[in-house]
Order: C-alpha cells, then sequence, then structure tokens
DNA sequence: TATTTCTTGACAAAATTGCTCAGGAATAAT
DNA sequence: ATTATTCCTGAGCAATTTTGTCAAGAAATA
C-alpha cells in the first residue's frame, strides 16, 4: 500500500476544485496559495488527474480546471490508485519458491490482502462529495469477528 | 502510516514462533531458512521485538526465542506500531499557517484521520492466534453510510 | 575452552519521495 | 500579430527512507 503526499494532495486539490462554484475554473495558482505546495508539483498531479479522467482543463488567460464528473461519483480509492498505483501490500515477496515456513504456506498473505481489502472498501465508499460536506469521521467500522 | 517489510517480517516471525511448538525456542537461523530472510536483518527485528515484550529470549547453544504473551494476546496493530512507529497517515504538513484553502479549513484532515482509525480498528482486532488459525480472510467490511 | 546463539551499533547501497527546472503549446486579450 | 497567461511534459536531482551488511561482543552450554 502507498499513501504519499502526492496521493493527498490529488485529494486536496480536487477537494478545492469541488468547493469553488460549479463549472468555474480554478487555477493551479490558486490552489498553490491556498494550501501552500508547490505550484510545479500540482502541476504534475492535475495533469495526471486530467489524463485519468476526473479534471477537465482550459489553457490560456483565465484557464484552470474544473470536474468532469460530479462530486458523488468520484471516489477517494478511485484518487488514490490513480496517482498511487494498485495499492496492493505486497504479502510476502517470495511465491515461488519459498513462502513455505515452518507451517507448509504463508499464512501471512491474508493478512495483507484483506488489510489491502479494508482499505479499499473504506476509500471506496467515500466520495468527494462526502468531502466536501465533511461527512466523513466516525464512518470507520470495527472488522468482522473471527468466524469459528 | 507505514508498513514496510521490516513491519511485515515481523509478524512473519511472529508467525513461525507462534507455530512451533509451544515453549520451544525458535532460532533465527531457522526463520530465516524458512522464509529466505536476510538473518542479520532479522536479528535487528527481534532484538527490538524483544526489547517492545513480544518475545523472550535465550542465548547460547540450543538457544533462540519464544513468545512472551499468548497469541491471542498479541494484536497486529501492536506488532506494527512498535516495528514501524505511530502509524498515523499524516494530514495537512501545515496546520500552523495555512491549512485554509477556498475553504477555510482542511477538509481533508478528517480523511486520513478516520482512514488511520480504520486501519489501526482492522490489525488491532486479528491477533496473531487469527494467523496461525487462518482467520483472516473475509473480515474487512464497508465502512457506515454518511449520515444524514 | 570452543561453539553456538543472541545483541548492538555503525555503516552503506539502492530505491523512493518530493520536489525544481527548462522548455513548450494553447488560448485570449490587446 | 503580439504578448501575457495558463496548462503540459519530461528530465533531473537532493534528501530521506528502506533494506539491508558487517564487525565486534556477550552469554550460555557442552
Amino acid at each position: 500500500m502507498k499513501l504519499t503526499t502526492k496521493g493527498r494532495y490529488a485529494v486536496l486539490a480536487l477537494t478545492e476544485i469541488a468547493l469553488s462554484e460549479s463549472d468555474k475554473l480554478v487555477k493551479i495558482s490558486q490552489i498553490s496559495e491556498a494550501q501552500n505546495i508547490s505550484s510545479t508539483y500540482l502541476e504534475q498531479i492535475l495533469s495526471n488527474l486530467k489524463n485519468k479522467g476526473f479534471v477537465e482543463s482550459v489553457r490560456g488567460p483565465n484557464g484552470g480546471y474544473k470536474l468532469a464528473l460530479k462530486p458523488e461519483e468520484i471516489k477517494m480509492a478511485e484518487i488514490i490508485e490513480a496517482i498511487e498505483g494498485k495499492m496492493e501490500p505486497k504479502g510476502c515477496h517470495n511465491k515461488d519458491v519459498s513462502c513455505t515456513g515452518i507451517s507448509g504456506r504463508c499464512l501471512n498473505h491474508d493478512l495483507w490482502d484483506e488489510l489491502g481489502k479494508q482499505i479499499e472498501l473504506f476509500l471506496g465508499h467515500i466520495s468527494l462529495q462526502d468531502i466536501v460536506e465533511g461527512k466523513v469521521l466516525g464512518r470507520s467500522r470495527i472488522p468482522l469477528s473471527a468466524l469459528d
């Protein structure tokens, strides 16, 4: 799993865009100043977000970015995955040769798989609209109990 | 949040120890060979796990490690936190000056806080015993819905 | 005493992160 | 047409983190 500033900046940038009046273009310089993030770094990120279809851009004076989708349609998991790549908390790195251990199979594989699934479930259910409306706190849940 | 090989190796090592007959000492060389992990690297990790109270050690011929607690008492979150440090997916890095944005406050802070909470909830409910018994798969859950 | 095993700390190669920089291309206002 | 503005792209790079290695030693046992 991976979660770097790049992914967080992406969410932040999209949040800023979502907060502006609909269809009003938001410039990189605005986001950069508002959030105190390097504008050249943001350029990379927004260019990427554009290629992945989250935003549309207009060049030239008074240009900028706007959302290409409705805020309800943009899920956190999609943003992070687009920017950081597939988030699979790599299990045992040697699934080929070893991964045997004393037990004969890799018991940890399941753990990292399921953790990845949990993260994706969580982020996959939080939309940009939820962020804008502040409906995030208190949504995490205790996992299911071990079955007997 | 952080999850590197060090943390995964720690879980793996403890799993190997938990799988051996109770009170039988497990050597680093055994774990190293079984899982194909550098033994000198494992030394660091196990030494750390010992200092944090997860295992006890015996030096000399036929020495090794054994669990200092019952497998049910050792939770994944504790292991990872002991090895990798507090896992707080740092929200906005500038909570002091900026963090204002167009909106006037940092709306993303909640997201990373809650994600951190979700991860800790998940890993805090999976014990070493669960791992040994293979009771991990299928325990992740969909988050709560946004309240209206 | 010799061997085995854990213990500790310093160090280093490799990978990743978090940017900067230099140029370019499109658009709009003049 | 010219100029200013804005997005776009790729290269490169310093700092940090990761993932170890290595050397020296201490405790225990045979």
